[in-house]
DNA sequence: ATCGTTAGTGTCCACAGTACACTAAGTTAG
DNA sequence: CTAACTTAGTGTACTGTGGACACTAACGAT
């Protein structure tokens, strides 16, 4: 058996042919943060349709002369109002059927968020962009619940073996605040003293001379991340 | 601060718009396969300018109604002549830069071929299709050296906790050639030992009640994976 | 001063990963 | 036919990592 040599018009490399109807292709933003003691994520409702009134990943074109990681950062200036967290590539997800207005192909991106970033968000009084909890999303448009598990899933992985924790904090922090946003993303309890000698034994911390009371208790030594 | 509200034009939703100019989407592929000891990469010699005569990774246009895998598993149909082998999406590419003809956004798939199919391509005369070694690759067109290294990294990476090994090889194999898989993509040697007893501890194969004999030496056992 | 609450600390055990060397079974050459 | 060569196949001991587990420290409130 030999090769099949590809047909011309579709393996004759990447010529600009116009006669290929061009899909249209957007970045989605998967964008969590810990609030109330849950992992929650940035949710806007439509305003038209399909899905008018359902809620969604905020999102938007490309522009043509944009790369998908600038795209991804501009949108999330927009509709959180942050900069220079952390981004990273998701997932394409590109089914004809996805969007039932026509060819849409969705770059996908996760962004994490530290808590004092995150109130600028939710200081929005229309409510049209709210954040929601991660384990109780309502109702998603298109196929964003699939995104927005497949998120859930990465994050979980990632904080693993990565500092991607740190990403979801202050700049200072108390160790059991990070072990709760491990707890928070992992849905189970973690032990104290396991928690701290491995946190600890990855040398990416610095102890600072500060403390912080934090109620009718002993007070806690406050940490920051160095990276490398 | 509050949040900016999003332009209209850009965050309504995904109103299909005729204002933004559409890339063009493409797929391309990188597909390995184990031969002569080395891990291989199939690559197309290009017959247009830009990068005319270079060597490239296949790709091809996303069919307006075909799935972004469908589009992959097609073109690896239409370049390799296989099919039923593992394919995964990589990575999206989307710098507007990186084809001088216009705009085209590119999401790559990695593909494992076994050491039988691969044969297939290998028999090709014309020699605009062929397998090159991953770790001395010629000079590539477009950012397609970025592309193959990041493919690299992932298989590396995916060896390691997942039995994408098996992939690589046809359905009976002896364990010196499963180790000698992982040695060539981890590019070190392997404990023999270990390795063994890493392998067999996970349940996955099945030893059969053949052996292969494969020169002036004790014949080999053979075994199959059994998939979960 | 006592109570309540969270911060902070060390040891032991189980398991996984790694280092390491000899015998088994075939072919080939003399 | 046997000695030499080559790859297949096997077990043990050590080391480091991850997990279970309970008490003292320091503060505020009463």
């Amino acid at each position: 058996m030999k090769l099949k040599k590809p047909s011309s018009a579709k393996a004759s490399g990447k010529a600009k042919s116009k006669d290929y109807p061009r899909p249209s292709v957007t970045v989605d933003l998967v964008i969590f943060t810990i609030a109330d003691d849950d992992l929650k994520v940035l949710l806007i409702r439509r305003k038209q349709d399909p899905f008018k009134a359902r809620w969604a990943l905020p999102g938007g074109f490309v522009e043509i002369d944009e790369s998908l990681e600038t795209a991804a950062a501009r949108e999330l200036e927009e509709e959180a109002s942050v900069r220079n967290v952390y981004l990273e590539q998701l997932y394409t997800f590109g089914e004809p059927g996805r969007d039932p207005r026509g060819r849409v192909i969705s770059v996908a991106y996760f962004a994490l968020i530290d808590a004092d970033s995150q109130q600028i968000v939710a200081a929005d009084d229309a409510a049209e962009a709210a954040w929601h909890s991660v384990f109780h999303p309502p109702k998603l448009a298109f196929d964003h619940s699939k995104v927005l598990a497949y998120a859930v899933w990465r994050l979980r992985n990632k904080i693993e073996w990565t500092t991607v924790g740190y990403d979801l904090l202050p700049k200072k922090f108390t160790l059991s605040e990070l072990q709760r946003v491990y707890e928070i993303i992992l849905q189970h309890p973690v032990d104290k003293r396991n928690f701290r000698k491995k946190i600890l034994a990855q040398g990416q911390l610095r102890e600072l001379d500060e403390t912080r009371a934090d109620g009718a208790h002993r007070p806690a030594r406050l940490y920051t991340f160095r990276k490398k």
